[in-house]
DNA sequence: CCCACAACTTGCGTGTCACGCACATAGTGC
DNA sequence: GCACTATGTGCGTGACACGCAAGTTGTGGG
């Protein structure tokens, strides 16, 4: 995350990551959801300063650029639920640290419609979003003391939570919408808790 | 469904499409989830006995052609659940719907094996088990007397349910694991209804 | 300070693929 | 039986993913 943390190379290497993904965000937009066809990986890399070859060398499809950013965001989740208090009751603490990962900033309504709403981007899209999942398994695993190998509870509920982080996104791309992400997503969420869960370790 | 309710048109179309995507399952399997790129596309259509040409008519890729299967069982989600009496609570419904669904006849290991741990059908194993959640979020709005367009709780729901079968999926392949899939759907499921949830339609 | 080594980028060649187009064939309804 | 439409097929084209080898840039030891 931090720069000053890495050597050159890892610094370039991040930064030419950013840059084609990024690129092909910006063209994937210009062109929208159904011009995809057209943003060729030439125009890509040139548009990231790096050979096409050198294009492949980080990303092996145009999905898996476009989707890069959103990727990186849910691969974050498990930290930000880790970070939030040891005593916080599991609901609370889930609904505070994504909306603090997915609201800081705001996220960008073209970029979110064009990956969410491109058929061809669709499975990228939500291999992005289950991403979340893995570290998410983890966390909350560690703050029920659960065992995720025996108990289904975290695995489960990381999917669900994933999954109404989706459909936050989706509602909130939806034309008559006028509420912040924030408050899309706190509803979401809150349908995934509508009690808190039990206490200690559940049977099997 | 019924073979009789088309005309030879349709049954032939139908009758094409499965052929194709059975050959393109058995090939994948064949070949195991590190062997993909092996499966040509030629070799494909010559099992299924139709040009590529024609296999490209019916899908536009292999993953798609090797995941049809386990999406068109997702398609039937939603009748699933409205075949259930009406005054069954939720929580129960979508247990013995998607049990019934998933479990008659029991997986076949070996294809749910190669759909979820290869990583080139990653995203299509993904939109596979998506694709139950449209269908599921009408079946569950009509039977909560909730509006998706307002109340999110439907689409929520609808999810976190497609997360648990694919999670049960994953637990079920595992290698240590014996227990039958109907038992493990069955525990993933109930971790999503930990109570049940609340009478009538909801705020917003 | 310099040099050997490792990591990264690039150009080229190859095999595969998706798809438009035009034509042949099979099914349908009058 | 006859037009009409839907579907299957062969061919050609453009794009892409990736292996390979050579050139370039960063790293660390002497």
């Amino acid at each position: 995350m931090n720069d000053d943390a890495m050597d050159l190379r890892a610094r370039n290497k991040q930064a030419t990551r950013e840059a084609i993904s990024h690129a092909a965000l910006r063209l994937a937009i210009e062109q929208g959801p159904h011009g995809l066809a057209l943003v060729r990986v030439h125009d890509i890399a040139a548009a990231a300063g790096v050979s096409s070859r050198t294009y492949n060398n980080y990303f092996s499809s145009r999905a898996e650029a476009i989707c890069a950013f959103q990727a990186d965001q849910s691969r974050r989740a498990g930290q930000a639920l880790r970070s939030r208090p040891a005593g916080e009751p599991l609901d609370q603490a889930v609904i505070a640290a994504m909306i603090e990962l997915y609201t800081d900033p705001e996220p960008d309504k073209a970029g979110l419609r064009m990956i969410m709403s491109t058929p061809e981007l669709e499975g990228e899209a939500l291999k992005a979003f289950t991403m979340a999942e893995g570290p998410l398994v983890e966390a909350i695993a560690a703050r029920t003391g659960t065992d995720p190998g025996r108990d289904l509870f975290p695995a489960v509920t990381a999917a669900a939570i994933a999954g109404a982080i989706r459909v936050a996104g989706r509602h909130w791309l939806e034309p008559g919408n006028t509420d912040s992400f924030a408050t899309v997503l706190r509803h979401a969420l809150s349908c995934v808790f509508p009690a808190t869960p039990p206490e200690g370790p559940r049977d099997r």
